[in-house]
DNA sequence: TTAAAATACTGGCATATGCAACTAAATAAA
DNA sequence: TTTATTTAGTTGCATATGCCAGTATTTTAA
């Protein structure tokens, strides 16, 4: 408890996988938005725009799963993207209840530029963390990330 | 590029490890959210919460040091936790620039209520994950969040 | 001891996310 | 086909976080 002669490198993050995952979200975070340097852009919408062109143009809600992310939570990020111009929202044919995310032609530029500098990015983290290590490390947290997780941790 | 017959496995969290932790991280902030329930507080208030209680009074600086988070974030990130009154800051009493966080009755008291329901949330995820790996995942990303992992990464 | 530089915090502004409530549209049930 | 239910998005409100600029102190250098 409240004993302040513990080390520092103690923590709840060393219980906690939800306030481990966090912490590194943080330290990540800002090591990628640095890497993303005078873009104006940083590393969450590097990836939004980056996971929307290998969709090809994916629906709201498609995109939301993918990035398991809440759908409203989306369209909130979208928003600076969508008024800069790198994206755009287009209604579908046949269900109109549908909108489609598409990059423009500047979005496609600038995607190619946070490429990139995210390359460099990642293979600075590789470099840091060890290539098996790093891969592993996704392959983890890609489960984690995943329905089948959520149910067993739910059910369980 | 935008082929949209890809697996919907495949996706740039499985490249960009910042995209695989902010994922994850949402997905275990949903189920670690539910697991606070009605408390009305959620699975980033415990975290600091149960920090703040095993650090002992830490000044601010320090307990944004430990938890790899920037000063002024704590500082809004508190806000809330100071509104409901569970916790206090009191001014250092030698450095008049520094102000110490503590858990108030109220703080100590919802922080052991909490702290039961994280346990049964964090044992949960430890039997769909495995133990064993669950330990090693922490660690691999207490790492990652470490001054030397910044260090690496910033000079490679 | 006085001026310059480093510290610790605060406040404002912007993006990131989630939940609940609401609307429009498509589908299943009567 | 009329009605109930489910789906896909939108909007408002709240917390999570970070950067930058500004203030109060303390420490260091002249």
């Amino acid at each position: 408890m409240a004993d302040a002669t513990q080390e520092p490198e103690d923590g709840i993050w060393l219980y906690c996988s939800n306030s481990a995952v966090r912490r590194a979200a943080r330290q990540l975070g800002r090591l990628y938005d640095d890497a993303m340097g005078d873009t104006g852009l940083k590393g969450t919408q590097f990836s939004l725009l980056s996971q929307i062109w290998r969709s090809g143009e994916p629906t709201l809600k498609n995109l939301a799963e993918a990035m398991v992310m809440d759908l409203s939570a989306l369209g909130h990020t979208l928003k600076p993207l969508l008024r800069d111009g790198f994206v755009e929202l287009v209604p579908d044919e046949k269900d109109r209840r549908v909108k489609r995310v598409r990059l423009t032609e500047a979005g496609e530029a600038i995607q190619r530029e946070l490429t990139s500098r995210w390359q460099a990015a990642q293979s600075r983290f590789d470099a840091a963390f060890g290539k098996e290590k790093s891969e592993e490390l996704r392959r983890m947290l890609a489960f984690i990330s995943s329905p089948e997780f959520a149910e067993r941790f739910t059910a369980g």
